[in-house]
DNA sequence: CTGAAAGCGCTTACAG
DNA sequence: CTGAAAGCGCTTACAG
């Protein structure tokens, strides 16, 4: 009968080492009460074997659950931008919630800063293993980041992120690409005379997100020597009658203007200004696969949309943490997604 | 002390069900050797404990590793096109081989029928329980698909089908759509008056992929009942040569042409003819984002490439089999890409 | 047709 | 600082 030796685990290294598994095991985790012979011994047989601990039966030994918190905006009657991201966090957690994670879910309301303060204070009084987050408010984000670095508790940053912050990644579109790309779709769609409206419909329209969109449109025509071309309008109510009050004025100003793109997924609303007011010619492009957005690239009132995979970034956002936590699998600091042009005949299979 | 009793589990419903785990564990893997009765007594239990097997310890004590086969062309000297699905496996391959799955590489030489042949030997004689494929020979597609069926091994087509065979699965391009995609973008380059160059460069070019594309692509300008803009170029030869003659030939003949769409990933060919004979004002658009092709997206050569992800086909092709074989987890019959428009501003991103 | 027992490769108290 | 033993939730021979 030939002996049979498995050639890697825990007990040939314990064999080979003439100790027992359970130092072994002390040394694969790091943790304390191992002499300095032994764990130097130890360590030079794993390394010699090559050793790769076994996933499964390391997670089903343990029984530990990591908890994975999530903080993202709810979606409201405005956008259901974020069931996308939504989806794809659920998906994620379907496909894992076998090998021991769990996943918790907080939202907030967009506008109401208190809900966002109100999430992060039961994030941080249950003790989550890992934050998958939306860093709507930069202040209250900064801090809860802080936190976390104390408690070594590994942040993921999903849809913006927050610069010079220690996460462990941000996955999210690269912003100045894709305002480049918006103006030369603009410029694809409009005759040598026509006039760019670019324009921002947003509260709070100096943010970080808008500048690197607005920093890469006009360098696209700045490129071609034609930032003239160009006409600015900030929008800074986000209700219909003001934004038509606005769109209305700077028409009369500008009627040359041929093509608008809306720096957010707020392009329904001029949308359906555009509809109202019969401009037809007028090319529209956006952002964001949203139902709103969906129905006007369906009629033709917006030409294009510009996305960035929201359901991708949900998905991938938890992902990231559990090879993190649970594979010990090197995870990306910084991933852009992919700038997708959305468009009435392809808008059925994007995902 | 309260008594701890795991309210799910095979040793609880051994436990309900008065049995043995032996049992239970034949009963759920559906073995014979269980006496109706008891058969339903413990399918009853697991019905009403919705009782959901656990993947690591099942995976753990079986020791089973599943073997998949792939079978794909390898990437030439014309084309990296296949180093992307390529990619896609072996992304996949190195996520859940710590699952207990193996995957192993077929390629065969895309023009060469008989490569296809003897790779298809290989893998009949070795024992699969899953197979990966690109159908790229009709024929000897189906008859191995028919080995398979027998065997009862289930297949997973990507980038091409095979209409009504029975697939696990089969993930690829919308082509329909996509043509009609590609004469949309044509038709948004060109001045009223120009018209638009359809060339297919291929030795096969009746197969069933080009014909969809073809039919999608004149649709649209039928749409625009404009259907005298588009005029069709078969070539049948695949060197530069050949095919320089014919498109000189196709210029000298309509001097009108304003954009050309090629139809697969040989658009680098006419891209290498417009450069060399200096002809920028013409607008080119195609398919894949391979090496070729990208140098001129680059240089603006080519204005537009449509892509279908073909990592993403491989990495999901391979995570359908680990789904349906491991998982026991439901797979889609067809799972359609979507339609990417790479451009000079969002290459950088693609994937 | 059914069950007792060993084992998958780890982790975790607990004892020393 | 170290080890023996039980156990995670299954599967697999083997015996009856």
């Amino acid at each position: 009968m030939t002996e049979k030796r498995n050639l890697s685990g825990v007990k040939e290294i314990a064999r080979r080492a003439n100790v027992s598994i359970a130092t072994v095991d002390r040394v694969i985790h790091n943790r304390p009460g191992v002499s300095v012979k032994t764990k130097l011994k130890i360590e030079a047989i794993i390394k010699e074997l090559n050793y790769q601990p076994n996933v499964l039966a390391s997670r089903l030994a343990s029984g530990k659950v990591f908890k994975l918190g999530v903080l993202i905006p709810k979606s409201s009657v405005y956008s259901d931008f974020w069931d996308a991201p939504l989806r794809g966090i659920q998906r994620a957690e379907a496909e894992i919630k076998q090998y021991g994670i769990s996943v918790e879910i907080f939202f907030f309301d967009l506008p109401e800063k208190s809900t966002f303060t109100k999430a992060v204070q039961l994030l941080k009084s249950s003790d989550f293993d890992g934050i998958l987050m939306s860093p709507s408010f930069l202040d209250e984000s900064v801090d809860f980041l802080r936190h976390c670095q104390h408690q070594n508790i590994p942040v993921v940053f999903i849809d913006s992120n927050i610069e010079d912050q220690k996460t462990l990644s941000y996955i999210g579109p690269p912003l100045f690409q894709s305002g480049f790309l918006g103006a030369k779709l603009c410029q694809l769609c409009i005759s040598y005379s026509s006039k760019v409206l670019l324009v921002n419909i947003s509260k709070q329209s100096k943010s970080y997100n808008y500048l690197q969109i607005e920093k890469g449109f006009k360098q696209y025509f700045e490129n071609m020597s034609s930032l003239q071309k160009c006409i600015k309008l900030d929008i800074n109510e986000i209700d219909q009658p003001s934004i038509e009050v606005q769109l209305k004025k700077t028409f009369l100003q500008h009627p040359e203007i041929g093509a608008i793109f809306v720096m957010n997924s707020r392009v329904f609303a001029v949308a359906a200004y555009l509809e109202r007011q019969n401009l037809p010619h007028i090319q529209l492009i956006g952002y964001d696969f949203i139902s709103e957005n969906q129905r006007y690239l369906k009629t033709g009132t917006i030409n294009f949309l510009i996305c960035h995979k929201p359901e991708e970034q949900g998905y991938k956002g938890i992902m990231s943490l559990y090879h993190h936590l649970a594979l010990n699998l090197p995870v990306d600091m910084e991933y852009y997604m992919p700038i997708d042009i959305v468009t009435q005949e392809n808008m059925d299979f994007y995902r």
